[in-house]
DNA sequence: GAATTTATGTGATATATATCACACTTTTTT
DNA sequence: AAAAAAGTGTGATATATATCACATAAATTC
């Protein structure tokens, strides 16, 4: 277990501002856990006890809306898992869920606060994912609510692609109906619009396998023309 | 100047956290300034230099979206404005406006760097309040793309009461064009049914002057009956 | 205080998308 | 391999709300 944290491969930003004995302390004050496919990661309206660390794989964020459940983003590693609950309340507001096999490590809260309070440069990077997080929140929101659906399904697909699996070939993470979740749609809009652009060629798909053919196309629906 | 900050009646969480040093080293390392009604105090696009600090009065943090503008939220003082873009971003991804007369202190970002730095109390305080703002949006969004306009105007009529101006009686902050781009639709609709809830008497309205007379049937709305 | 601009009220119409209903397909379970 | 469940495709219909087009009212400007 020596070493473990300080030869990890996946290391978060502000962890890289450590230094060998924070390594030490780290590697003795988290759990390493591993979760499949649809299983609850963090559970919204529970208490948040510790710091949990994505250290490989995908996960969705999602929380119950006034009349259903809105996907917020798709993560990926490495990125904290629910930071705002930790320190903004007490009880998750949301959940968060693994999309395929992931690795997440909990960290001990008084430990992590322990760093925040002597580690300046990590601190500093904490605040960093925070703000960087914000500010995506605000487009990204501005945009679900005034683009309408195509617009908003181009531009998951194109987040897959650039951000998610940095190819233009991919299989969809989840089925329509959680895509509708994700841009806000019905199941049938979702099924309708993908069918939609794979005969206009801007797509090809077959079941949940995707080839963006036509990223400019694309992004041009993305922009609303 | 002297002890200008010490003394000041209106200190952010964080600041609370300071010691005399620090409030005498923030009077110089900050200008205060006044703007007026519709101003512009942070403008989207242009470099974030300073800190901003809503020292007091109310402003509204909006940005264009890609077919119109849209508020995001209306704040009042105490708050920092911006934070996020001042460390997430140069440039600000968008912007704040005055709504009333605000005094809005502007810090230096290097001193205020220098604070986070070394003081662990401020920089956990700014760290709560970034995390406290995600959650908001969060679930500020889910709400809005959620529901339909009426219960989002409802919210915001409570919000205004309950959070901003602490009152059943108030007066509208801005016009309808504008809260249309607080609640994502178009001034028709917010004539149409503000004039609705004054008719079933939930309301009492004359010009922008608001009463909350139905409270209860007004959170009913909110929670989409 | 007359003229101009800005804000608001209200009907008629258009439209994007939800919803319902059901066929078909794929995956999972037994 | 059969049976059950979950996921998807697609038409017909309903509906909330945008948009357009004006009328009226209030606030600014000259």
């Amino acid at each position: 277990m020596k070493n473990e944290c300080l030869n990890c491969i996946c290391k978060s930003k502000a962890a890289e501002t450590l230094d060998d004995c924070d390594y030490d302390h780290l590697s003795t004050n988290h759990a390493t856990v591993m979760f499949s496919k649809g299983e609850n990661i963090i559970r919204q309206g529970t208490y948040s006890t510790n710091i949990a660390f994505l250290r490989s794989g995908l996960a969705k964020i999602h929380l119950a809306g006034p009349s259903h459940e809105q996907i917020v983003k798709i993560v990926k590693a490495p990125t904290y898992l629910g930071l705002p609950t930790t320190f903004g309340d007490k009880i998750n507001q949301y959940s968060v869920t693994a999309i395929d096999k992931v690795e997440v490590c909990f960290i001990d809260v008084t430990f992590f606060r322990k760093l925040l309070n002597e580690k300046p440069d990590f601190s500093y990077e904490i605040i960093l994912e925070l703000c960087r997080n914000e500010l995506e929140t605000y487009s990204r929101c501005a945009n679900r609510t005034q683009k309408q659906v195509r617009g908003n399904i181009a531009d998951v697909l194109l987040d897959l692609s650039d951000n998610i699996f940095e190819s233009s070939c991919f299989s969809l993470p989840m089925n329509q109906a959680e895509l509708g979740g994700l841009v806000d749609t019905s199941r049938e809009s979702i099924s309708r619009i993908l069918a939609e652009f794979a005969k206009d060629g801007i797509i090809e798909m077959s079941g949940r396998k995707i080839e963006i053919v036509n990223k400019k196309s694309l992004k041009l629906i993305s922009q609303n023309g």
